[in-house]
DNA sequence: TACGGTAATTTGATCGATCTAAACTGTCAA
DNA sequence: TTGACAGTTTAGATCGATCAAATTACCGTA
């Protein structure tokens, strides 16, 4: 390409604009950012010839430049705290939807639990200007990081977990109940020793599970002997050693609640490996129900909870808390309910197995 | 400077901006600018003036304004087909790490599998100035979405599957020859009525898979009674029905390669229930490798492809694109590699995941 | 015909940063 | 003293839209 010495300049116009719309159209820019933006004022011969000018022309609308002068993003950002967990997955796709659907867009970040990514995720955000977040805060976020948001002004709600939960919004589903609902089923099969497995990682999610663990089983008269807290990552691999050391304890637990199903699938799996047959020689409890887990087998009975429950409950909320950033904190907590499925061997009427015949 | 009561207007100003930042540090607009761009122009006595001010009054950063005036986001748009498949959002998640490691910053999207939603989403990432997109099409996107992608200019790439292939950047793995590693260990361990599940959906990937299948079982000299092809939604819902049909087929398949990890595990599943034992009775073979997949009892052998490794090639890829438009279409493709564990009942040792190359 | 009032459209200022080109500072050689 | 020349700093102009207020068009009615 020659390079000619122009001493004017270079013919560098690429970008079509408002002012070349309203040029083709013959109208002000004035205008046709009315017919952009859906006003009913502009008369419907004129929105028809700005139309087609738009369409003729290849306009692209300029968000930035818009949310300058105007002052407004429509945008929320959504952090998750690990978006390889399908759950959050899941959780992350019902937000969007959610937001979409509320003619709202969304700005999802994975901070993948690290406290430090999380920060430099939530400045992004502010940068980009949303006017809400939706965060599900990693494990070990520092109460700096809320109050700073607390002190921006900006609206928020954590979700799932939560940091100096009282005095900020929060949505999120009901750990301690949950686990309680595991922690019944098995003694009303009979089970007495019964460990928990997990919550190695501090939040409180982790903390109120085993809350909701040590509370259900005093409630059933079961003694500090017959309980058995071993913490691990929220990870197959580390629920393989921490299994391991539950079959090691003395008395044997005969029974296990875990964290979550993520490390109830390593419980399964390695169980099997010792030649102890969930639902049979040893029941095993999960949390969360991801989509996916029903298809493990044996099936695991599980604690349920709908991501999009949650969801949809946190885009409500926020977006009426940016409407109405002074009202108090609120929170809404979604109940979980047992699924029963064949890994602690109770009788099940489910599909696709027959094979227990307990 | 003392502000009159003007009866009008109310006292508004919330913002704080360069100029403010630029009063408080007794400079101009201009070295503030330059401050936040880290220039070495500035002599380090302002620089610590300005970021002292900075500090002092809580500046945030606006990029709609800078990008508006600078015309550059440095922002990436990650169109993923389905966030809620581990395997996407491990490579989401590494597409992300690394555009930060290079400085960039990206906008993950979730199609969810929608040819409209997918529409959508580009138009708005265009609309927010995105410099680039690595997209992964939805099944059945129209061709006439890549074309437009293709005269609007804005550079992008496909990753893992492809809509017009040829014309396109693309970066991907070797779907064809992962099908065959597949179905090689199977024919090498005395298979010979060997069953293709899935595939149900129209994409690259899709076609590729099979087409590997129907090779590979040629080259074999497995004939066409010896094949069997049961199309299934990626789904482990669908993919128990499917295996239900492979078993009702006379002659009846010994094994099968299934289009992924997913499907595998509702086959496996679906085994379990049938009284049949997977790497005994009936040999499976997946395709992915999920991280999380190696905990399936019994553990699967499937195909193994590294999100990690294409996520690099792809930002790799993207970033030479945007810094030169011009070039012609690039092909990236990653090599599979065989993952082997007792799914197929080849010899192995012990452990939750021990590799060996195919 | 003039008038009032609503509907439709336009104009100039503005959002908060970056760009460009010019101007200033200080040092050193002529 | 002057001028050259890096190294710093600055003052408008500018990006592409929206806002607010003013203006014009249009209609029916007095």
């Amino acid at each position: 390409m020659a390079r000619y010495p122009s001493p004017s300049r270079p013919p560098k116009r690429q970008r079509v604009t408002l002012v070349d719309i309203a040029a083709a159209a013959g109208v002000s820019r004035g205008t046709v950012s009315l017919v952009l933006r859906k006003s009913p004022l502009v008369r419907s011969a004129t929105r028809e010839r700005v139309e087609a000018a738009l369409q003729e022309l290849g306009y692209v609308y300029d968000r930035g430049a818009a949310s300058l002068r105007s002052g407004r993003t429509s945008t929320v950002g959504v952090v998750i705290c690990n978006i390889t967990n399908p759950f959050y997955a899941d959780f992350a796709s019902q937000v969007d939807l959610a937001l979409e659907h509320a003619g709202w867009s969304s700005i999802i970040a994975n901070s993948g639990e690290s406290p430090e990514r999380q920060d430099r995720i939530l400045t992004r955000m502010r940068e980009h200007g949303v006017e809400g977040v939706i965060l599900v805060p990693t494990a070990d976020t520092a109460e700096e990081t809320i109050r700073a948001l607390i002190r921006s002004g900006l609206p928020f709600l954590q979700a799932t977990r939560h940091v100096l939960g009282a005095r900020t919004d929060f949505v999120g589903q009901d750990h301690f109940n949950g686990v309680r609902l595991g922690v019944d089923h098995l003694v009303a099969l009979g089970h007495r020793h019964i460990a928990f497995v997990g919550g190695g990682e501090r939040h409180s999610a982790s903390a109120e599970r085993q809350a909701g663990y040590r509370a259900a089983m005093i409630a059933h008269g079961l003694a500090e002997r017959e309980q058995l807290v071993v913490p691990c990552v929220v990870d197959p691999v580390d629920a393989s050693r921490a299994i391991l050391e539950v079959l090691a304890h003395r008395p044997r637990p005969t029974a296990a609640v875990c964290f979550n199903d993520h490390v109830a699938y390593g419980v399964v799996g390695t169980l099997i490996d010792q030649g102890i047959r969930p639902g049979r020689d040893f029941a095993v409890v999960g949390f969360d129900d991801r989509r996916d887990i029903a298809f493990l087998r044996p099936a695991l009975t599980t604690v349920s909870i709908k991501p999009q429950r949650v969801a949809e409950a946190a885009v409500d909320l926020i977006l009426r808390r940016i409407a109405a950033p002074d009202e108090g904190p609120e929170r809404t907590i979604i109940s979980p309910r047992l699924v029963v499925r064949e890994s602690c061997g109770a009788p099940h009427p489910t599909a696709p197995s027959r094979e227990s015949a307990g």
